[in-house]
RNA sequence: GCGGAUGUGGUGGAACUGGUAGACACGCGGCGUUCAGGUCGCCGUGAGCUAAUCACUCGUGGAGGUUCGAAUCCUCUCAUCCGCACCA
């Protein structure tokens, strides 16, 4: 059949143009009644063009906001850009050009991509983190967090690469290399500003209880937080006559600790003993890579440091070493060694000669680190460990040696950066009044541009000599601009809370407004950052409400988590030049093509194959649908009539979809029942009633506008008159969902032997009369006896026999 | 090592609370339209056994189990993927 074409270069700007035009994806922070509803992707870091995975993000994201607009919801569904970084900088090094420069045209093309995508965006909200209109806000929150002491400075061992010559915080330092280039990691000692995410610890964990996220990004998060409960326990060393504390989480076997380490980063180390051995030994461990450290099977190597410690449950003086296993930014940097019950603290004894005492019984060998009953543990010998540990803990507080403790993984988050293209933190230090916080008239300090931003190991920022060169807010005296700007990872902790109010110059956001839409209530994105942006935003939203700016304790309420699109099984890479560009996509078959395509592949939660051929599949889909509305006129869309099957159908479909997509976002299974409504359509439509093609086609278009916008508007427009997205949701009626008959189910011992037809309304004995009239029953049956029947209305009789 | 997820036709994937395994699509095959190919329309397509789209048997990574009935629940096991990893 030729006929009309399927050109969806020509409608699909034309439907992007009228809603440019008419601004219809714009809502109000007006409060009109309808349910509030906030939809947001993960804010697209601006690098090159678009690649697919944004291109899924933004479907997925897109069906759920067009879904809720269309059931009455009012819908903020805004957009930004991530831009200040990193590989921008790093890209910019590269090609010689400036950051602000390469980042400004990669915002313009992933804007153009992005509408002719037809994404329902509210442009009018749309900000770059990197504008002073933006991170003049930054700047600000970063005071009031500095103001609360959340923000603080302080000299630590912190994360170094050397390849891009900065910081590091903890969450970005994967298997001890940079996540950005994937360098080596190096240790360092630097005064660097953090957040106080670990006073959050706690509420970060106990409020994972409150969200609706996917099981597994709440283990990551719980796991990254690490909290375990112990004691903390005082030794006393003579030598220095200074009492030294140790986190355990095993007070249980403290009778059965042998010896003491020392992180070689510990401070004292090298005052309890200077021999040459002991200072090779730190001077190595610190330049080693944390990669080579932590390494699985490394050798428990340490030195003797000559002193030794007082056992605080029996006055026991025990060895002290130094020891790279034992690591200086957990607990206190020292342990109490316990080889009999710990595999690390055994491997080193065994190495070094030293003594292994048993005190829980249980294990063929040691080391054991089971439960049981104790030994060798004094007036405690015979008591179960487990209840030994709150007795022994209770035992020690009595005077001071010991109180119950509970430590942490997570660590301060390590926000300064020593690159250039980041947002600068707003403090001058002045040599009498010290560190000083830039008043909030005097924000947003804006960043400079300079000739040369390259990385040399300090921040570009100190060279530019007019911009660090300024007066004390304070003292009206000389002072020097902080040169360090800030983690990327700052901008995108708040953004969310910027779109409710994006263009108040007055303040971060109105109150009354933030409060309005937040929090928000449908987050997408990768899983990527299932610890990273998703820990610091909800730390930054519970300090932010700390500092009563807000009343959200979280920011997402429910997340998604979409999967990653893959080609012929592996990762699309430029190196395996197995990429698909949604530019190309877009020109050969249009948006609505390859959004639906996307959204069919498999559940969006899940990883999809990328097929060249799977693709045309759904192209002839859209065309099909596209022709079955050929030659019709604006009308009425009701079925006249008794409903037919195909009227069912519609019914049917409308219903799956309703509830594919509202309740579990599966978006494959949606765009097949309207496949199979189009099949239908053109199955029958030479067999029912003129009306009821036109509502079968009214139905197809509706139900496929939230994955495929333009062909939806355009085939509703073309059959009604009306606009898809002014009209609600269909709804099913339920009548319209059961046909008359169904298919009975015979089954003999559980297997299928019989398919019959009987009634929707059957009664139960009707139904196993039905069944048992089976003539393949009898067949069946033969010579035994049907000893047992189990009936299950309107679906199934299932006979067992003997 | 610890934690989590996933295994279904030639392929991507369906199957809601245990109840017709394989929806839908790709691919493949057939018929029609066409000079032909493509497009388009219709039909078929898990495997085995068959003249057969009669019937029967097998079948959801593997082995057991619970049940009238298991892709679905339980135990063990194998494989793949992802997190964390000397965290005391």
């Amino acid at each position: 059949m030729p006929g009309e074409r399927y050109d969806p270069q020509e409608i699909e700007p034309r439907w992007q143009q009228l809603w440019a035009d008419e601004r219809t994806w714009e809502v109000s922070n007006v409060d009109d009644g309808r349910p509030k509803s906030y939809v947001l992707e993960m804010l697209p870091y601006p690098s090159g063009e678009p690649h697919i995975g944004h291109l899924k993000v933004y479907s997925v994201g897109d069906a759920i906001a067009h879904f809720r607009r269309r059931n009455g919801h009012r819908v903020l569904h805004p957009l930004g850009y991530d831009a200040f970084g990193l590989p921008a900088e790093n890209h910019a090094i590269r090609t010689g050009r400036h950051p602000r420069q390469s980042t400004e045209e990669s915002i313009a093309e992933f804007q153009r991509q992005f509408r002719r995508w037809g994404i329902s965006i509210d442009w009018s909200r749309e900000f770059g983190t990197h504008e002073p209109s933006y991170y003049r806000w930054t700047q600000w929150l970063f005071l009031r967090l500095f103001e609360a002491g959340l923000a603080y400075r302080d000299q630590a061992a912190v994360n170094w690469c050397p390849k891009d010559q900065t910081v590091l915080a903890n969450e970005q330092v994967i298997d001890g290399r940079c996540e950005r280039c994937g360098t080596a990691v190096e240790k360092r000692d630097l005064e660097q500003w953090f957040f106080k995410i670990t006073d959050y610890a706690d509420r970060l964990l106990d409020d994972l209880d409150t969200i609706d996220w996917p099981q597994h990004v709440v283990t990551m998060q719980r796991n990254w937080i690490g909290r375990s409960e112990g004691a903390r326990v005082t030794f006393h060393c003579d030598a220095l006559d200074t009492d030294y504390e140790v986190f355990t989480t095993r007070p249980d076997t403290l009778f059965g600790a042998t010896f003491f380490v020392m992180a070689p980063e510990h401070p004292d180390v090298l005052r309890l003993s200077d021999s040459s051995e002991v200072t090779e030994y730190v001077r190595r461990s610190q330049t080693e890579s944390a990669e080579d450290r932590g390494a699985e099977d490394k050798e428990k190597t340490g030195v003797a440091l000559g002193a030794t410690v007082a056992n605080p449950v029996n006055g026991e003086q025990i060895p002290m070493f130094v020891a790279d296993y034992v690591l200086m930014e957990y607990g206190t940097g020292a342990v109490m060694a316990v080889p009999a019950h710990d595999t690390r603290d055994f491997a080193f004894a065994e190495k070094h000669g030293l003594e292994i005492r048993r005190v829980v019984e249980g294990g063929h060998e040691l080391p054991y680190t089971g439960d049981g009953p104790l030994v060798n543990s004094q007036r405690f010998d015979g008591k179960d460990n487990r209840e030994a540990l709150a007795e022994i803990i209770a035992w020690l507080g009595e005077d001071g040696r010991g109180e119950p403790a509970v430590n942490y993984r997570l660590r301060d988050w390590l926000l300064s950066r020593q690159r250039y293209w980041g947002c600068p933190i707003p403090v001058v230090h002045c040599p009498t009044d010290g560190i000083v916080a830039v008043p909030d008239d005097q924000l947003p300090v804006e960043l400079p541009d300079v000739e040369d931003y390259a990385p040399k190991g300090r921040s570009p920022l100190a060279a530019a000599e007019d911009w660090v060169n300024t007066t004390c807010p304070k003292c009206g005296g000389p002072a020097r601009r902080e040169t360090d700007t800030m983690d990327t990872f700052v901008d995108s902790s708040w953004y969310f809370l910027r779109y409710t109010d994006a263009l108040n110059d007055q303040a971060p956001w109105g109150r009354d407004v933030v409060d309005e839409w937040m929090a928000v209530d449908q987050y997408i994105g990768g899983v990527e950052h299932a610890i990273l942006h998703l820990m610091y935003a909800r730390f930054f939203v519970k300090a932010l409400a700390d500092l009563d700016l807000l009343s959200a304790q979280e920011p997402f309420d429910a997340l998604f988590t979409q999967g990653m699109v893959t080609r012929d099984g592996a990762k699309m890479s430029k190196s395996k030049g197995n990429v698909v560009s949604p530019r190309d996509l877009v020109e050969s078959h249009g948006a609505d093509t390859a959004r639906c395509y996307i959204l069919y592949v498999g559940h969006p939660a899940e990883g999809g194959d990328w097929s060249d051929d799977g693709i045309e599949g759904i192209h002839r889909f859209l065309q099909r649908l596209y022709r079955a509305a050929e030659g019709m006129q604006a009308g009425s869309v009701e079925p006249e009539g008794e409903p037919s099957d195909l009227v069912r159908k519609a019914h049917w479909a409308i219903d799956k979809v309703t509830r594919d997509l509202g309740e579990r976002f599966a978006t494959h299974t949606s765009i097949a029942a309207v496949i199979e409504l189009v099949n239908d359509l053109y199955r029958q439509r030479d067999q029912v009633d003129a009306s009821h093609v036109r509502f079968a086609v009214a139905t197809a278009a509706s139900l496929i506008f939230p994955f495929a916008p333009h062909l939806g508007s355009e085939l509703y427009e073309r059959l009604t008159g009306d606009r898809v997205w002014e009209t609600p949701w269909p709804v099913a009626d339920p009548a319209l969902l059961q046909s008359e008959t169904f298919e009975l189910i015979v089954q003999v011992n559980g297997k299928l032997i019989d398919r019959v037809a009987a009634p929707t309304d059957v009664e139960r004995d009707e139904q196993e009369r039905l069944a048992r009239a089976s003539t393949k029953l009898a067949a069946r049956v033969d010579g035994g006896e049907i000893v047992k029947t189990i009936v299950v209305p309107g679906r199934l009789v299932n006979f067992v026999v003997q």
